[in-house]
DNA sequence: CTCCAGGAATGAA
DNA sequence: TTCATTCATGGA
């Protein structure tokens, strides 16, 4: 099916945000995105990109200040039904978040934000499911992206289930927390596995994961034996939901900030990297305002991630 | 081969 | 409280 989206929208730049691990670019330029066991095949047929490209050439008309350009709405297709799109890539993809609203609120007299949000344009914060992005960036710790995609993948491969397959892959689930908490391992002494190490024969050890194996494996262990603990979390106030995940072995305040921002989309929470560190260093020695930006501070730190790291600083 | 990666736990000061 | 060390492994 196909849609207009009257909205920032751009699957390249979400691809590159650094907020999902699993999207695959595939040979005619669409992306197979894998959420919520199942996939969809997203193609974006015209954008905003390309629009901004195509009126770039001619640049502005005379120099009138009132005159605002009319936006064309992206155009998206979807290998889903209808039904599908409404109860479940919708959400995903949060369309009913007007990020051009929120972008459109960026204080005019902040040159670097306006910049930022410039580059960063079309990035909208998917609705991703809380444990898939927990487990995600506790993974993430000191990895490089490409590493924790493989990382990731292997995971799925080895423990999730087959959907399908696309280009010849077959694409498999990501894992639910019975499925990896179902498995024990000697070396870290988790279970009460004896004298032999499933996940080693199962190909666990080849995941990538190293020292924290035990920080997933206890996490998917809390979530597989308290069934409610998601729903639970999402009820939370943002100070409550940070301390409840922090509590968690291996989570600390950048692994906690990118899983309540791309997990549970508390679009307030702002992951500080190295480069978000820079940047704020950089152009706002006095401290970032974020009493400005409240209740998107986390979009304002999706926009100068995709600065700093595009412009390589 | 070397170097570093969207960090966090741990123990010391 | 802050700081240095260590952790395991894949990419580049």
């Amino acid at each position: 099916m196909r849609i207009e989206i009257d909205d920032d929208l751009d699957l390249g730049k979400i691809a590159e945000s650094g907020q999902c691990f699993r999207w695959k670019r595939l040979s005619d330029g669409a992306w197979m995105i894998p959420a919520f066991g199942t996939y969809v095949i997203a193609r974006q047929v015209t954008g905003m990109a390309e629009r901004a490209k195509a009126a770039g050439a001619g640049k502005s008309e005379g120099s009138g200040p009132s005159v605002k350009k009319p936006e064309v709405p992206a155009l998206l297709d979807l290998s889903c039904t209808p039904e599908e799109y409404e109860h479940l890539w919708k959400n995903y993809f949060d369309l009913g978040t007007s990020y051009r609203r929120i972008r459109e609120s960026i204080d005019p007299a902040d040159s670097f934000l306006q910049s930022a949000a410039a580059v960063g344009k079309g990035i909208r914060i998917l609705r991703q499911e809380p444990f898939e992005t927990l487990i995600s960036f506790l993974i993430s710790q000191r990895k490089s992206i490409p590493a924790i995609s493989t990382a990731i993948e292997r995971l799925c491969r080895v423990y999730g289930k087959p959907l399908g397959e696309v280009e010849g892959e077959t694409v498999y689930s990501f894992p639910s927390a019975e499925d990896l908490a179902a498995f024990q391992c000697e070396k870290y002494g988790y279970g009460n596995a004896v004298g032999t190490c499933p996940e080693r024969e199962a190909g666990f050890s080849s995941c990538g994961l190293g020292y924290r194996l035990p920080y997933i494996k206890k996490t998917a262990n809390f979530f597989a034996e308290n069934e409610n603990a998601l729903a639970e979390f999402s009820v939370l106030s943002d100070e409550d939901l940070k301390e409840a995940l922090l509590s968690f072995y291996g989570v600390g305040v950048k692994v906690c900030a990118c899983t309540m921002l791309f997990g549970f989309h508390r679009l307030d929470a702002f992951p500080v990297d190295v480069w978000i560190q820079r940047a704020l260093a950089d152009h706002y020695p006095d401290g970032f305002d974020f009493d400005r930006y409240r209740p998107y501070n986390g979009v304002m730190q999706q926009y100068m991630f995709a600065y700093y790291k595009n412009n390589s600083h």
